[in-house]
DNA sequence: TGCTAAGCGAGACGGTACGTCCCGTCTTAAT
DNA sequence: ATTAAGACGGGACGTACCGTCTCGCTTAGCA
């Protein structure tokens, strides 16, 4: 998934890069991102670590920004869209997969990252891909599966909807109290679903019949019933 | 507003602190950050493009992030609560109201800003006064008056109604496509109000009847009508 | 003229090296020593200039320095001894003799590249046979000539006296006010041959009589007459 | 001595300069001059070795050659010009006087760092003041009380026999077998004297009475004594 | 009013990290 | 088998900037 500044196999011929210097770069990043952030994030730091230099570094990213996002990207959850059947659990279920990233990377390493970003289309790009739009589209099957039971009104902007799921984990994370708690997370999807949903309470209803169905069973899905 | 590092009225003799200095260095800071964005920020051209000396800046200042925290601070808005009686109407302005910082200072400078104060818990508290707080006490003084109105559920949380509101605009800033447009933010509360309201007709119906009786009105507070 | 680093026929097979290679190298070597110097000789730039790879120098000669030598080696005049059979006229030409590498290659390019030889006696060994020893050969069979003619005391070391000719124009070449003038080159040799000289006098008329002969004739030998 | 890239002491303000690392950067400097000599000196390796950082180097002075010859300068001998009242033994010591930078400094080391200097006139001044001046003006004096005693011929030209008996020296130093051997610089001096001395058989002669003189004094002055 | 000392301004310091040039070597493909 | 050329890993460069220290000057409060 690492994006090398110049490409390692581009040309045919040229003595191959030591692979074990990637390694070696990427663990001592993250290693370093831990300890300072990436605003304590220099190369020379990482070169020593790494044990190389920092022209290695440079031959394989274009800059700090890009050996951070890289350095992330080893690290960062490939999310599950949740999918029980059951369109008030998995939404509720949703919001912890927005938090996968925060719970590998510290927000503020993402925070002040995607900021550097801001300046390089490009580099913001490849931010978006790689840490924001995995949790999106795991939620946005979700979304589409209650479409698709009809449980949401039909004039929903579906975009909108995960835009709001979404910037709430964001918001918590980075500026908030502290990160969303479940309780608070059910809150909000009822909120959500109740001006979203063609018929709230019949939602809730499914919802504790699922309940009831699966209880007892070891590793249940339903975790986070709601009541009405 | 600005914060000095070490209190210039401290001791009671000597020579006292040229006022100049403050403002001079206070625009070049926002100059600075116009121009390169937090990260490119360096004490050492504001102090040049100020006509001083870095250490005039230290002992007014504890260092980067304070500031640009400081220059900044000169510069927001103060965001004016909404009321026009119309709850529909009123949260929906509330968008504009979390967007005010961001029509000033922007979005990237913003969020590296913050990057950088997660490691000191002081500056964050301080970063989180000056730029998130304001506006988040003008909707909820709005949020208040629908609440006192009973126009909302009263088994609502208001600080997370605050949050769903106020971090999709972040969130549309910082990560988004765009800022959000007005359709997008009346649609939005439609949603939320749906659920979150007692009664949603009756919200819509009466935004619609104020709209009716101020027609023709010039400068009109309800441009954003919503239908049903 | 120019000695490869390993010999180009030495394996019976492979492919064989492209001879216009050496020629761009040494053209390239001779353009940079000419504007930079020996210290900013970099093989980089003659790589570049020469429109080839480093590896492809690195083949013909060891490193910087010979390929410095093998380059300069190409343009250094071979000296003509000079015979009138005047001794002092010969001798006085001989400091022209000693020049010639300096007419070619600017002193500092030389006694640069002879620093760096110091180290290893080989390469040191081959400079003083390129650089030095022809001059020194040239003009050491004026002198041979001389001692025949039974003009030089028979007590006077032939090796000192080359190298006092000899080092006068290094000397004046690097660390002088200017180049020896002719005037001066005539001066010295007054001296010199003062000292040696079995009868000084006699040479003196012997040179000019000979310059009385030849007045007159175009291109004539004696054009650096001496008067007691 | 030594002359900083910019004055310590120019500025009123600012923080003084810590005379240790000077001192530390100048015998880190020789050391590596030892080591690697001239060619091989990197600030890198002097800073590292002096414990310091290069900024501190370039803040004293402007390059690698400027500091190379800081250094040698606190090495160099103070030459002392001779004076018995022999002529003859004064010149010939005079050879000395000259070799004394060579007797501190390696010969390769003084000629490639001259080679650096060439392209810098100011550089080339210093060094030249530095390392060639001092023993041209030790044995010009001698050569002045040989002037005034009578013992010269009065169209000699002091100059240049500076130059012949200096030039000899280096050009030993640096190209020669090896350095002059005292035999050798008493034939020479025989030689030049024959030629530049009024009356050298009288020079030979009081040389001898001197000698017979001062015949068993310990550490007397005529250890070379010259026969016709 | 003159004295004292605290605080200010600016300059320069010691040092970290930067991004780049170059070196000498290794690798592949071609001859 | 040996070349040509590309790329690699790493050493060193000269510079921008950081955070601090030092100086001389300014000013307020006390005698």
């Amino acid at each position: 998934m690492s994006k090398p500044h110049r490409s390692a196999t581009g040309g045919v011929g040229g003595r191959p890069r030591d692979p074990q210097i990637d390694d070696a770069v990427l663990s001592a990043t993250l290693e370093v991102l831990g300890e300072t952030g990436y605003t304590g994030l220099s190369l020379e730091e990482v070169a020593r670590r790494a044990g190389t230099s920092r022209p290695a570094i440079y031959r394989r990213w274009a800059g700090r920004a890009p050996l951070a996002l890289a350095a992330i990207a080893t690290r960062l959850d490939v999310p599950s869209p949740p999918d029980t059947g059951c369109t008030l659990c998995d939404l509720a279920e949703s919001f912890n997969v927005f938090l996968a990233a925060y719970r590998t990377i510290r927000p503020e390493v993402l925070s002040s990252l995607y900021a550097e970003c801001a300046s390089d289309p490009q580099l913001r790009a490849r931010y978006l891909e790689t840490v924001i739009e995995p949790s999106r589209r795991a939620v946005g099957r979700t979304l589409d599966r209650a479409i698709l039971r009809g449980d949401l009104r039909t004039d929903i902007d579906r975009e909108q909807l995960l835009d709001i799921v979404g910037s709430l984990v964001h918001y918590r994370a980075l500026f908030g109290r502290q990160h969303l708690t479940d309780a608070e997370a059910e809150s909000a999807i009822e909120t959500l679903l109740r001006g979203a949903a063609v018929d709230y309470p019949a939602l809730v209803a499914h919802s504790e019949a699922l309940e009831q169905e699966h209880r007892g069973a070891s590793g249940g899905r339903h975790t986070h019933p709601i009541a009405t």
